[in-house]
DNA sequence: AATGAATGAGGTTTCATTCAT
DNA sequence: TATGAATGAAACCTCATTCAT
């Protein structure tokens, strides 16, 4: 208990400091800092930075995961589906800035690179016999209801602008309230559906 | 030109490795290396490292700018306006795949902090008087043919999904030949159209 | 006491080079060396070299007025309070060639550019509230025994043989005997005395 | 007349460079630039930057003597050849800020290591068979007007507080006017004199 | 288990000097 | 003779990682 406080301590430490500062300007020795723990104690609980740093990643996808697929719509049309994940991703995004950064960072490193956007969104989704974008996509193109593009494709123009704009939210370029989010979710299914 | 050699050498060589490594892991040592020059060398073009990337990066937006300026179907419909711009830029980003991966390295930096995407894409364009998408959108949005959302939205939406793609084609994970180029751009203008 | 060990040492080894070979020719990875320490190691101790050097300053000035101000004669004559602080002054920095060496350095380099000769001798000696050679000045010219000079002329007259001469006998170009330096002091007296 | 021209443009550049910054902040390419030469030039006509920078001493000295002999009181009185050199020396120097500064750059660097005020004033100052100020103090003594210490103790107590009064002029600390150098003449003669 | 001082490889940058033109 | 681009050693400093306590 003591030791997984420690551990959440340096967690906690390391996402803010990557999210703010990006992994070139977040020493370890300033972690320990923050986290209250002394540099040495950062390598009891995580071999090296990088598996550090891919731990943190693991979490936060987690946590997003659990939260998407907490009431997802199973078995209602691939409308409604696409409009709970879409909608759910984005208020998790807005609502949790700091991991939303701390994923740019992470997708935008040599650390990230063997996971891109696709496999996060297409494959880790249908944990525990879940239903997943790509299962809404292939549904979708099945019934005609959506274009007849590669799922990759699709999976672009459905997530690709949300998140551009929730960067642009970040940085106070655009408030996305609950009305806009609705007419943007609206927009992606225009890209996506037949 | 023997001087323009070296310059271009050392911008070359500082390009190709930003782009498969990132800033951070591309020390100054090596790029003198890869363009066969000393490491001192590259002071006598640059000022320091900063001075470097800024300017690879605004040779990369001018070549940009160049070609997408060079056959800009002014007067012509807003539609029209939209596949040309969309299509120029995807077509110059595949066909240079370093410009892109440096472009992503830039805007997700410190480095590129003050000209994001929205900016690229909206105020500069407009060099030499010629129209913007901004200028489309406005106009489009004016003539009740796109949704009437904030600018930063609509191209959020248009453009959003290229990027995305187009790291996708550059990993490999999707071919974007003409036909589909074509297929993505109309759904990107279904995305903003009313 | 480890800790006092290594920064001690720093500091002794940062004297000795910077005193015998100026600063521009004491690298930090010499003064590390010669310490016994890691270059990285310094930097645990001192946030940058100017830091360094300015502490090194501190402390030998330190050291000096305490010895200085350890018995001054306090309410004596005019005479007799420059007789002591000349004395002091003069054996101090025989005694300690490296503090002189450094010192002659560090006020004739950027690093010492705001703490000049003047201040040193003449500001800084009143700490504790004890007299100063300012002080001694004033006192003797409003009692008509030194002449009505500029305080800092006197300084000069006073001091100024002085300095070059313990340089020279750093150099073996004189010996400066306890009956040698009683003469000089004589003669400094007698230039600054009505 | 042309190769000449060249060498004054670059040993102006570099004495003033120097007496500015310091040998340490005048980098060659700088003097180079100041001296509207190519830096390579510069080596044409000095080995390297040891040489012109002992040869810049060198003119320096030169043309101090040059003064300093020009109207030498030959076969009158010590005090009055006393006078004489304090007075002209000092005038020089005032007069004469860059040399000055340059001065005390050599004298405080390795490279002057040799070469010490005492070197400088006893030695060299006998140059075609004059009186020298060891001539004067050697005379002094013998006749019995000035104290009997060692040369070098009477040229520190004659020079040292001038030189550091020149420095303080030149830092705007004093203004040393022509009434002002009479008095710390008389002074300096004060401390010499039996 | 925890500490944090110590390490030292490696980063950016400067600059005296050389040499092809 | 003059040029100035090129060199590369060496300076200062950072930081991931180790290890004695």
């Amino acid at each position: 208990m003591n030791n997984s406080d420690k551990c959440d301590d340096i967690m906690q430490a390391a996402m803010e400091l990557i999210a703010e500062r990006g992994f070139h300007d977040a020493p370890m020795s300033e972690i320990a800092q923050k986290a209250h723990v002394a540099a040495g104690t950062i390598y009891r609980y995580f071999e090296n930075k990088e598996v550090l740093i891919n731990e943190l990643f693991q979490e936060i996808e987690d946590k997003m995961m659990d939260i998407l697929l907490g009431n997802y719509p199973l078995g209602k049309p691939v409308k409604e589906q696409f409009f709970y994940v879409f909608g759910e991703l984005c208020r998790y995004l807005i609502t949790h800035p700091l991991h939303f950064r701390y994923m740019e960072q992470y997708f935008n490193s040599p650390y990230g690179i063997s996971k891109r956007r696709d496999k996060l969104l297409g494959k880790n989704i249908n944990r525990d016999g879940h239903d997943t974008l790509t299962g809404i996509f292939e549904e979708g193109i099945s019934h005609q209801i959506l274009k007849d593009l590669p799922i990759i494709v699709l999976s672009s123009l459905a997530i690709g602008p949300m998140l551009y704009l929730i960067r642009d939210h970040t940085l106070g370029f655009v408030e996305l309230e609950e009305s806009l989010i609705r007419q943007i979710t609206e927009a992606c299914w225009d890209a996506i559906k037949k």
